[in-house]
DNA sequence: ATAATATATGAACAGATATTCATATATTCA
DNA sequence: TGAATATATGAATATCTGTTCATATATTAT
């Protein structure tokens, strides 16, 4: 990778140095902007905990109400143990939070960012 | 996994089927809203193309406005040919376009969606 | 205390994914 | 046409991910 280097403007592109197709002066003003690695790490995982057709289904099953595991599981048809798995997933991202009734879990959507998140997943995929 | 079977409520727990916390009037009125397998198989694609930490990065870039790819490169610090990659999975995902200008590509997000998907997810994360 | 039910969890394996490396394609310039 | 630049792409590989299976934990009822 080249290095970035200052104040070597090119006559013949002038937003470009070295004709290299670098221009430095946007790269070095977004660069300050830019999300930092750290939230862009933690973005990434948000999105990659709505990134699985079994989580996604399990979501939008969630959108009407709260749900026990075992509803979750005969609605989105898959074992039991999977779907705990996923719904762990899906809390440790803050999409679900639950509360326990007697031996029953029941999972409910964490907040209306993520209700917000699926419908606009939804209307791009519609497009 | 036990079968949906109907009309045999219990009479210790009226919600549910044969005590097994199987919530059938629910599960059989939420399986006909539910979305498709093939509209949660999208929804989940669109997400996983947003949950990879260098994706996350371009897109951030490209809010500020559109870039070739070697700025990109440059500004996200990855190699040419692992940015060109992730820029074809986010192209497949519908999130950003491109056009050219002499030999080089530039890319801009796609549509206001994104940009708000990208938003709520950075404002999911700072809770 | 014991049994039954609801859910969680760890290990293991198959399949998916991101990067690197080498190379190909497309555009401009001489 | 040939060289240089910008970007794309295929193969290979190491890492990550989702499911299953077996088992553990927690709650309730007997």
């Amino acid at each position: 990778m080249d290095e970035i280097k200052d104040g070597m403007a090119c006559p013949e592109c002038p937003h470009h140095l070295e004709c290299g197709g670098k221009n430095i002066e946007l790269v070095k003003r977004l660069a300050e902007k830019m999300i930092t690695e750290e939230e862009a790490y933690y973005v990434s995982e948000l999105f990659k905990a709505l990134s699985d057709m079994t989580r996604v289904r399990i979501l939008f099953s969630l959108l009407g109400g709260e749900m026990c595991v075992c509803d979750i599981q005969e609605l989105v048809g898959v074992s039991q143990s999977a779907v705990s798995h996923q719904l762990r997933t899906l809390k440790q991202a803050g999409l679900v939070k639950y509360r326990r009734e007697g031996k029953s879990l029941y999972y409910s959507i964490a907040d209306s960012h993520v209700s917000t998140m699926l419908a606009m997943g939804l209307e791009h995929i519609s497009e």
